[in-house]
DNA sequence: CATAAAACCGACCATGCGGTCAAGAGTGTT
DNA sequence: AACACTCTTGACCGCATGGTCGGTTTTATG
């Protein structure tokens, strides 16, 4: 029999993610062209193409990968309260500052077929979240329990937008801040 | 002397925007084709042509417009303190959802000389509302105050993402209950 | 060591895009 | 009425893109 797959085919196939993340990212997922995510990675573009069946699919991956990691990092947390889930999460976004915007801004350019299963990770995270948030204040009615875990969310998803390594606070410091300001805006709604 | 400009110039220019606004939005920036946004503005793409000199002239215009308005609807508010300024901001995203979606997707692919107004606009909004959380919160260090404040606008920028007309919350509802955890949050740091 | 498939590439293709153009229709000015 | 300019269009162009193909090299397996 021929020979098999090769025994570093997942690193490989792991590298490609990695550096076509950071390139989508970077660029924009649409104007990022295939041609120029292979040469950030330093291989051809037909060898893209070898690992993945289209754009999207590699785009699927990348974000599959980063949600499921995700997800681990928050069920792992979930025992340690709101504000654990909050360090925690922020914490998990670091080093995954590309994945993370290609979540936000071109989760959407899927076809419906391919966003489902990450949409599913994703509403698996907003219920961790809000059962945190309902632990503080079992009170809340439903409508307003949901505006508030969108409301924590908005507060982590924006993080990446203005926080720039080695200015201003530290990642670990704004969690703090952050854990902080949730806690006490709870007690407020 | 030949005819000048016709009279009602702006208004179909004003139409344009809001059109391929919308448009733009919907469908993404770099996906977003001039074809198509002529298509939903009922006109040719020839026409946009005659109004606009580029894409990115016609998405300037979108931003600029919209901006600009923003920027007038704080100043206005920033007498009521903190939670009138957030009533303000989520009131004036109505019908202006699109545009606000463009602002914080599209805006980075314009070239740098054509951002440097909008970010100017910003800058702009992003002082006022630091100083209305410094006149509650006067005994914060700068970076703190900072990190307050962009919290604020992550509350505020998340809620076209998950916010659907028609289910739960009112908007006027949410920006109560933003303000009230906006201000109690504002204790706890 | 033979072999068959995987790993890898340069060149190529079809399509859709932003943008242009030449021309006609409509209209305020003289 | 003649003019000059705006308004409006369908047809067109060059180019970059996602994706393919034929072929070469490499390597597990028998």
């Amino acid at each position: 029999m021929p020979r098999g797959i090769a025994r570093d085919h997942d690193e490989k196939r792991g590298g490609l993610r990695k550096g076509a993340a950071a390139y989508f990212a970077r660029h924009g997922y649409d104007r990022a062209s295939m041609t120029g995510a292979a040469r950030e990675c330093g291989v051809s573009k037909a060898l893209i193409y070898h690992y993945y069946d289209s754009k999207e699919a590699l785009l699927f991956d990348i974000l599959d990968t980063h949600l499921s990691e995700l997800v681990a990092v928050v069920d792992e947390a979930k025992g340690n309260g709101l504000p654990g889930l909050i360090r925690a999460i922020l914490s998990a976004y670091e080093d995954a500052d590309a994945e993370h915007k290609l979540q936000l801004d071109a989760l959407a350019t899927l076809p419906p077929e391919m966003q489902a299963p990450l949409v599913a990770h994703q509403r698996r995270l907003v219920t961790i979240m809000a059962d945190a948030v309902a632990a503080d204040r079992p009170d809340l009615s439903p409508d307003r329990l949901r505006a508030v875990t969108m409301t924590v969310f908005g507060i982590l998803n924006w993080f990446y937008m203005w926080h720039r390594p080695g200015r201003g606070l530290s990642r670990a410091a704004y969690a703090d801040l952050a854990a902080d300001f949730v806690q006490a805006g709870l007690k407020g709604v």
